[in-house]
DNA sequence: CCGGAATAGTTGACGCGTCACCCAACGTTC
DNA sequence: GAACGTTGGGTGACGCGTCAACTATTCCGG
């Protein structure tokens, strides 16, 4: 009864190790570098960048999540922290007593643009500086497929 | 004086978008999986994984560190973990006091054993069975030029 | 209007990863 | 063989992410 696993072949081996040494070294180098040079992790950086996106105006914390792709729990305790180092605040919301109002406090708002030139520097010039137009292509295509098969289920 | 930073094109800006949305989603569902149907993380697997394909001897924790390309001080904390668990056990090694040598418990290999099948499998059914080998060629051929940038710094 | 289901958001506990720091053993040099 | 720098590894504090449980409000059927 023993249902004998499809293993990887070899260039599929290949590729995911790759993918997933590029990945842990990719991330854990972005991070450093935008902690060292704006003091925020590249999770700060997302919720400034979503919350400058949006103007400057206060944006509810489930739409917030929902932009981020975030848990709520998730993001409650992030901003919670960021409050705390008040690059953001709440607010209450007049529509909805439950709800809540995040915005950008201007030292958010700094914070953002001061990180953003070196970051995006740093994509480029670890991953698209690197990369064909052919390259970049196919992958756009791969992360469309893959993303596609994790949301088919 | 102000560097105007040069920022991802439209196609640029989509294939990142497009990565950290699959990175994010894959690592969560991959996660989740194996979780659910062994109990492991896939920090446990790693580990477990890295100490099966070296035949079940014991590997001194720095050796397994640079395997993994982790930090000490984390696989020390994972380790510590894991052996409350019963899936790991650490002897000292007699050539060298200040060393310590990582075995595999025999719960520890069952537990790898039960879960690469699906774990394989997760792989294939998100990743390769969606992409052509054209598209596994070229993820191959980003992975490796996007490693040797942040390698060569 | 009342009572229960759904919704918005928070909290606590716990596993995980990093940083800074520590300690013990080693080995080299004089 | 004593002193010194180095190496192997562990620790504690703290930020982060998830899960489960909780609170407060709103919505809806009767």
């Amino acid at each position: 009864m023993e249902e004998e696993p499809r293993w990887l072949d070899a260039r599929e081996q290949r590729a995911w190790r790759g993918y997933l040494a590029m990945q842990a070294q990719l991330q854990a180098t972005l991070h450093r570098r935008l902690q060292a040079d704006a003091g925020l992790s590249l999770a700060d950086f997302d919720v400034l960048v979503a919350l400058t996106d949006r103007g400057g105006e206060p944006v509810r914390a489930g739409e917030l999540a929902a932009l981020l792709q975030w848990e709520k729990s998730r993001l409650s305790h992030h901003l919670a922290r960021m409050e705390r180092r008040g690059l953001v605040a709440r607010e209450d919301c007049p529509d909805d007593a439950r709800g809540a109002f995040v915005v950008l406090t201007a030292a958010g708002r700094r914070a953002q643009e001061a990180a953003a030139p070196a970051h995006v520097a740093a994509v480029r010039e670890l991953v698209f500086d690197g990369l064909t137009s052919e390259q970049v292509d196919a992958l756009i295509g791969v992360t469309d497929e893959v993303r596609a098969r994790i949301a088919g289920r």
